[in-house]
DNA sequence: CGTAGACTTGACTTAACTCAAAGATCGTGG
DNA sequence: CCACGATCTTTGAGTTAAGTCAAGTCTACG
């Protein structure tokens, strides 16, 4: 892991971003990029583990993130993967209940919370945007346990295409994650989710030309299908 | 559907709640007891529905209610259950995600969320409550992905049962929902739920008297099935 | 190249679902 | 207060979607 400094006037910053930040004008993500310090990391290395403190916030600036937990016997759940300009890591009180790993080689850049609650004061819109962000997750975090209780592996595999597709903006996808990691956020096995990928493909609905490299062929088709 | 407006000189307002109100000193509690609608709601009826305007914020007083969603086909999805004391109904973004259905006979507080923006002003302790809830049920979600991701039939109902006796505060548990709900909730169906029920029962573990009405007898052991 | 890890495919098993019917329980009106 | 029907719950028998186990195949990287 190896991490530098990063001052308002770093003349590179704006341009370390994949993609466009999604909430750019936010102070939030303000306060983060221009106070926070950077730090990289290497494919599967923790962010931060299960059970640890929580008083840092983080924001992908490259790469993707996945926040994991494991029950005692060692079944593994993923709930969720970040990409790169979200906000992670605030998710809830004084300790993580997950643990965050860097899909592949990542960027983020941390902010120690104590740093936050002093702008609070001056920027009122700051707590507004931590609110915004948790009511997202929460969101979310709904939407989700539909597709875990009541969705078949066929609509589970079929919605996650759809969303990765969503957030990257178009059909054409390189997935960051494995199919373990596409299992356990999907609570499925590798092989269910491997078999329902060729069966999409035999459908016609999408076209996988690497492990990772996908596209999608018929959206109509795979939304009907995702329920 | 009956409501009648309680204003802080009613002599009655704190006698209603069938427990102490676990936030009882909270300003978010205090401005929704003060300035809310009371309303009352007979067994299934509808508090809010799916897709509604999400303008109001609720307070349980007596009662339980739970959030529903469906699917198109009909598949059914409970996201919680919300007991007396607590506040819910400020899930998400402008509309309602769930519909709100009381358990039984409920009675509930009504607040305009407009209200509340005025009172932000002045008591930023406001704002946090809201924002300390929203994380709390955020942490709920997480754990109850766990659970439908990856707990078998009987761990889940095992820990269904252990989150109900906690939040009742004793081992003697009357169910305020039925089978269908909590099958709904976790995940299953009523028949595994039933199954799940009596294999805990001829295991010791637990005791029915009544569908609705239970005992743990051996809270270790059921923590140990729950994981 | 060759080896390690990731992915796919096939054969078989099983946990949970479906369908069906029998018991409970509840509410209602006579 | 009891009888009745409606609804909810339990139980049984059979089915199935997804899991497990075991080869293979592919890919990436040294």
């Amino acid at each position: 892991m190896s991490a530098s400094y990063v001052t308002q006037s770093d003349p590179g910053r704006n341009f370390r971003t994949d993609r466009p930040a999604p909430l750019s004008c936010d102070p939030l993500v303000e306060a983060i990029d221009v106070m926070g310090l950077r730090m990289s990391f290497a494919k599967d290395e923790e962010i931060y583990g299960q059970g640890e403190e929580a008083d840092l916030i983080y924001r992908v600036v490259r790469g993707s993130v996945r926040t994991v937990r494991f029950m005692a016997d060692g079944r593994r759940q993923i709930g969720g993967f970040h990409h790169a300009g979200e906000i992670f890591g605030f998710e809830c009180g004084p300790e993580h209940r997950f643990c965050a790993e860097a899909l592949g080689e990542a960027t983020v850049m941390v902010l120690k919370r104590s740093a936050l609650r002093g702008l609070t004061e001056r920027d009122p819109g700051l707590e507004r945007s931590l609110w915004t962000l948790t009511v997202e997750q929460l969101g979310h975090a709904q939407d989700h346990m539909l597709l875990l209780a009541r969705k078949t592996a066929c609509e589970k595999v079929s919605s996650f295409l759809l969303e990765i597709a969503d957030l990257a903006g178009r059909d054409e996808v390189d997935l960051p994650m494995g199919r373990q990691d596409m299992a356990d956020y999907l609570g499925l096995t590798i092989e269910t989710v491997s078999r329902m990928l060729t069966q999409l493909q035999n459908s016609n609905l999408i076209e996988i030309a690497h492990s990772r490299t996908l596209k999608i062929r018929n959206r109509r088709g795979l939304v009907d299908l995702s329920e």
